[in-house]
DNA sequence: GCATCACTTGCATGATAGCGCAACTATTCG
DNA sequence: CGAATAGTTGCGCTATCATGCAAGTGATGC
């Protein structure tokens, strides 16, 4: 389901353009998920992330699959539900990505706002997992 | 001339969009460009890019200014040439990047191959400057 | 001054990427 | 079974971006 650290940032440099790790990083929607993951160290259902980035349930299901096609994270389905989480590095390339990510300045508090949302959301878990679907109506209006 | 790097990824959550360094490290020729400057410790004018990457020389004009609006490199003129060379981070942050750049694998060669020509132009400077312009002729043909 | 050289930039074009919408799959529940 | 729920995907539209070309800037040297 999942590619290493390494041949993500590998195939950087394929002709054929797949996609890479700076590349999925590109776009500010998908830092805020990674980061989100990352600065957090939890698993997201996909309507969690939805909540909190407060972004159409379509567009983070792409988002999500760039990212996983980036070897960046990986999904697994529990019924109703998708959890996604990162693939753990073992290498040193991908510590300092996730250090790098991890440390990106947030001086318009995006990233604190994500996470603000983020841990309301959370509450609503029963046993540590999603029982519920998106929460936020008329996004984008 | 310019920023820091952590403005450079700050100024990605800048909903004006002004480009970050993710975005600026998205495209394999900047990838190239940075790399080289990163793994070879030099500064390099615009036409020793040109016959080390193999690219037009208003591509990498362009390609330069990119990341030198990102803050990751800084140019200075000397008579008709202008040397760019990366601008060094004191925080932790522009470490973990530059690591990164250095640690991105190089399966196809493509980062090898370059080195390779780059040092064979660089046998062509007088007293370490350069005091030629592009050697590549016919490119892109 | 004027030609040359190193480099930059404005504009047009084509490719790519993200978004919105609608249709679709898959799982659960009554 | 059928309805509802969680998520995915294909299509069309638009915006962004890399490229090519051509014109421009500024420094050097005859």
């Amino acid at each position: 389901m999942s590619l290493s650290i390494a041949n993500s940032l590998s195939t950087s440099l394929d002709r054929k353009g797949v996609g890479n790790a700076f590349k999925a990083l590109s776009d500010q929607t998908r830092l805020r998920m990674l980061r989100l993951l990352v600065s957090t160290g939890s698993e997201l259902c996909v309507c969690e992330f939805v909540d909190t980035l407060q972004e159409r349930i379509y567009n983070i299901s792409k988002h999500l699959k760039v990212l996983e096609q980036a070897g960046l994270i990986e999904g697994s389905k529990e019924g109703r539900w998708v959890y996604y989480r990162i693939v753990e590095a073992n290498d040193p390339v991908g510590e300092a990505l996730y250090q790098l990510v991890n440390s990106v300045p947030d001086f318009d508090e995006v990233f604190a706002i994500d996470r603000e949302r983020f841990s309301k959301r959370m509450e609503l878990r029963e046993d540590g997992r999603c029982k519920i679907g998106v929460q936020t109506k008329n996004l984008g209006d």
